[in-house]
DNA sequence: ATCCAGTCCT
DNA sequence: AGGACTGGAT
């Protein structure tokens, strides 16, 4: 950590102890009240849930979380054999089709290979991911990254939202890091708590330091003033919650 | 016109 | 460690 800033962090833990523990509530995925209601009733519609997380990488999170639902919509039915029967051309030409995402040629192949995987080794369930063998944060995260195009960010990010928003008793928040994503990198370095020239690898363990009992405990607060407030250019400081507690290193 | 982004690949 | 991918944002 680059120096102690107790108020900053304090005022954080604040921030995340509310998330945390306030009961469970529908969260905004999409800008899509059909949609979000969905992918939050992961007890009926888990796959809306994995695949959306899956698609939600290098684009605004809210196009790529409804990815899932606007192809439910195409083949008329939101179970999980209706996206079974898709085969891999289909999912190409729909993600075209409909510039679903940037990279649509490999997120098709993505999409498609998360459903076979939940066909092939989840009993087209994908609750099971987090449900068999009542698994630790750990295992579920292992298990994210089983799926293409799944790393740190997805994995860890998944996870945090299934403990935190869907408040799942998932055991071993030790495991649960950060998600090395840019918002979380930039917010980190501007507050103070990782030097200028921290890679992405130095800021999870810097987390891991400042909350060895749960590192990403702070990663939806810090997403969100750098969603909000902390652009990459031209933040405005002015309106920040951390307004008066952040040293506002550019 | 240039910049940017997680994961995979080299 | 560093580049490719690819199209929306700036």
């Amino acid at each position: 950590m680059a120096s102690s800033n107790k108020e900053l962090e304090d005022f954080l833990l604040s921030q995340a102890l509310e998330l945390h523990q306030r009961p469970r509530v529908i969260i905004e995925f999409t800008k899509n009240v059909g949609a979000d209601k969905i992918i939050n009733d992961i007890e009926h519609f888990p796959h809306f849930f994995v695949l959306g997380s899956i698609m939600n990488q290098q684009i605004v999170f809210q196009r790529g979380w409804i990815i899932p639902y606007f192809i439910s919509e195409l083949l008329n039915g939101k179970d999980f054999e209706s996206f079974l029967k898709l085969d891999l051309a289909t999912t190409k030409s729909i993600f075209h089709e409909h510039s679903l995402h940037h990279f649509n040629d490999k997120m098709a192949f993505a999409f498609h290979a998360a459903i076979q995987k939940i066909h092939f080794e989840y009993d087209n369930d994908a609750s099971n991911i987090w449900t068999w063998d009542e698994p630790d944060c750990k295992t579920v995260i292992r298990r994210f990254q089983e799926f293409h195009r799944v790393g740190q960010k997805i994995s860890t990010m998944a996870v945090n939202v299934l403990v935190r928003d869907f408040k799942l008793p998932l055991p071993n928040h030790r495991a649960i890091d950060v998600s090395g994503d840019v918002h979380i990198e930039r917010v980190f370095k501007r507050m103070g708590l990782a030097p200028r020239d921290a890679k992405i690898k130095e800021i999870i363990e810097i987390a891991q330091k400042i909350y060895p009992e749960y590192p990403g405990f702070y990663d939806s607060v810090c997403w969100e003033i750098g969603n909000g407030w902390c652009k990459p250019s031209n933040p405005d400081c002015e309106q920040c919650p951390l307004n008066g507690k952040c040293p506002k290193i550019i």
